[in-house]
RNA sequence: UGGGCGAUCGUCUAAUGGUAGGACAAUGCCCUUUGGAGGCAUUUGUCUAGGUUCGAAUCCUAGUCGCCCAGCCA
């Protein structure tokens, strides 16, 4: 292992539940670490690479595949580069090459080398002039449904194309023409010449190069022709002299080709492993259905909070650390499962119960009076910044004879089990005083629009001096001093545990959670979250984890819920109803 | 119906011929100045049928079920 790169050290120093996850074994690993042991590679050094198109943003499943190409290479001490499996200009943008960079470095990891596919057109470009000469490529004068057609179907073999035998030297011209943009897109292609008959259609005459007069993000005009992806990975891997080339498992079918263009060309021999994808419930990861959602203004973009894009995550105040620690727990293998979401919400919560800080924010208010408390007196308590870590400190927050309460919290006609306030009992104020309830004030329609109470002096702080207890603690804000904000709550995008469930003829779409977001205005905040920055974790107590949103201006405040808290008083209410 | 891959608690994942374990979820209790956190306890599992073996989740055979593949996408 080496200590020179300071953010992938940070990865390996993640606490326990990481530490657990690398102590037991994964195939992977086991492979990786018998290839080491039998010195596959002679002396090389064990190389990844993390090859996304640029065709979208990052996901939390593209997490799972950075954790594994980076995480696996550290262990090993080897290194990973980034590369921009750039292959179709028709569907690459700068844009995410730009995201994708950030989002990587956000989760914490830093690359070895910055590749582009497209660095290597020329190679590629001779590689395939070299297996035209050898008589394994050919150019075809087919279009791709005559093509489709010759190829047969999964029971039937396919059909050699008229145009297979062609001479050496008339692919040679041909293909040489393709390049100098003679003919139009679709016209011909360049072909490996391996078996029509093969029962992998993957290895019946593959296209390598097709006409593609677009303009590409980073070479511009100057290619008309673009390899295929099973073309340019293989090769590319190669030249990186990458040792184990990581992919999911769809790509399986795939290795017959990667190694035969491999073999046929006599470079490097990268080897390719898959494993499978992340799937986790009520969450779509497909990039082509996210960017449905983007397009179709379903969300409000790439970041929207409620997509599971790393900058949606990321706006929505999920950290770093807990993805890392999710994707670990929940493993590699190759069957094909879905995780629970709750696990990927626990390890959030794990992460933010030790670090956030804590504030108190009343979301649906309720003015509370105290009617015994002196008049114009105002105060200071005392709070602790983290229960969970007193190195945090403490803070001042003002109480007076008016405070907000939840409306949550009071109760005219207490339910069984409920705790909280309502008349004739007693609670405590979270770090202030026991109030005792003592009655309500009711507008026209009869709606609860204050409650009255009395203080007991002596339980300044939060304990009476006789040793009384009280059921409940609440959490409460000053109406004189508390600030306002916007809090925006976000819930599942979707209903189903798989969004991918529809009815006939349905897309995911169907499946949107109308639900999704919801927008609180009168929320009433302790005075110290004006001062909120952005990277700033809080949790609300007894309410949830929030962050502020970018949206936020100096006039006006936005907070985004991450999670709420595990909340036992709803399971109860919730099992009473049912 | 061709090929490839796979199948272990509700979910995800370990056990590499030798005690089926962990995490999440769930349930109950304890604790608590967050009905949060924490602690303790509990429940549930090797797809089926044969075989090899002193011993099988693991190896063999047959079956069942699931996922992937017929782009000039990746």
């Amino acid at each position: 292992m080496t200590d020179a790169n300071p953010e992938s050290r940070e990865v390996k120093s993640q606490d326990t539940p990481v530490q657990d996850a690398r102590q037991s074994s994964n195939f992977l690993r086991d492979i990786i670490a018998e290839d080491v042991r039998t010195q596959k590679f002679g002396d090389a050094q064990i190389q990844t690479r993390f090859p996304p198109e640029p065709n979208g943003y990052l996901h939390i499943g593209h997490a799972k595949a950075i954790c594994i190409d980076f995480g696996l290479a550290d262990e090993f001490g080897g290194k990973t580069n980034l590369r921009f499996d750039d292959t179709n200009p028709e569907k690459e943008e700068q844009e995410y090459v730009d995201s994708i960079q950030a989002d990587v470095r956000w989760l914490g990891f830093q690359w070895e080398r910055l590749c582009y596919a497209s660095d290597y057109f020329p190679q590629l470009y001779d590689w395939a002039l070299q297996l035209i000469k050898i008589g394994n490529a050919y150019v075809d004068d087919l279009t791709a449904d005559q093509i489709r057609q010759h190829r047969g179907t999964l029971t039937e073999p396919g059909a050699d194309s008229p145009w297979r035998n062609r001479t050496v030297e008339e692919n040679l011209d041909l293909f040489a023409r393709m390049k100098q943009g003679e003919f139009p897109d679709g016209s011909r292609v360049l072909r490996a010449k391996i078996d029509m008959a093969s029962p992998n259609l993957n290895m019946r005459d593959p296209v390598m190069y097709r006409i593609l007069h677009a303009t590409h993000h980073r070479t511009g005009d100057q290619w008309c022709i673009y390899p295929m992806y099973d073309y340019a990975h293989g090769q590319s891997d190669s030249i990186e002299r990458v040792t184990h080339s990581m992919c999911t498992l769809e790509f399986a079918d795939h290795q017959p080709l990667y190694r035969w263009y491999i073999e046929h060309l006599g470079i490097f021999p990268s080897q390719q492993i898959e494993f499978d994808r992340l799937n986790i419930t009520y969450t779509l990861l497909s990039k082509r259905k996210l960017i449905q959602l983007v397009q179709e203004k379903r969300v409000h973009g790439w970041d929207d909070p409620r997509m599971p894009t790393l900058s949606g995550l990321r706006r929505r105040g999920f950290t770093p650390e807990a993805i890392r620690t999710f994707v670990a727990a929940s493993g590699v293998s190759r069957t094909n499962g879905s995780t629970d979401i709750e696990m990927l919400e626990h390890f959030q919560r794990d992460d933010l119960n030790r670090r956030a800080s804590r504030a108190m924010a009343v979301l649906h208010p309720l003015k509370l009076v105290i009617d015994n408390y002196p008049e114009a007196k105002q105060e200071f308590v005392e709070v602790a910044n983290n229960p969970e870590d007193p190195s945090a400190g403490t803070r001042q927050v003002p109480f007076s004879g008016e405070v907000f309460i939840d409306q949550d919290d009071f109760r005219e006609v207490p339910p069984p089990k409920y705790y909280r306030l309502s008349p004739g009992r007693e609670v405590r104020l979270r770090n202030a005083y026991f109030i005792t309830a003592h009655s309500v004030v009711k507008d026209a329609t009869g709606n609860i629009v204050e409650v009255h109470c009395t203080y007991d002096p002596l339980s300044r702080g939060g304990n009476s001096p006789d040793g009384r207890k009280v059921k409940s603690t609440m959490h409460w804000v000053s109406a004189a001093h508390a600030i306002s904000a916007e809090i925006r709550l976000y819930d599942k995008l979707f209903t189903k545990p798989d969004p991918g469930d529809v009815e006939e003829g349905q897309d995911v779409l169907s499946n949107l959670n109308p639900n999704s977001v919801e927008i609180l205005t009168r929320a009433r905040l302790e005075p110290s979250l004006a001062n909120a920055k952005l990277e700033d974790r809080f949790q609300f107590e007894r309410v949830g984890y929030f962050c502020l949103d970018p949206d936020s201006t100096a006039e006006k405040l936005v907070f985004n819920r991450t999670l709420p808290l595990k909340d036992s008083w709803a399971k109860i209410e919730k099992k009473a109803g049912a």
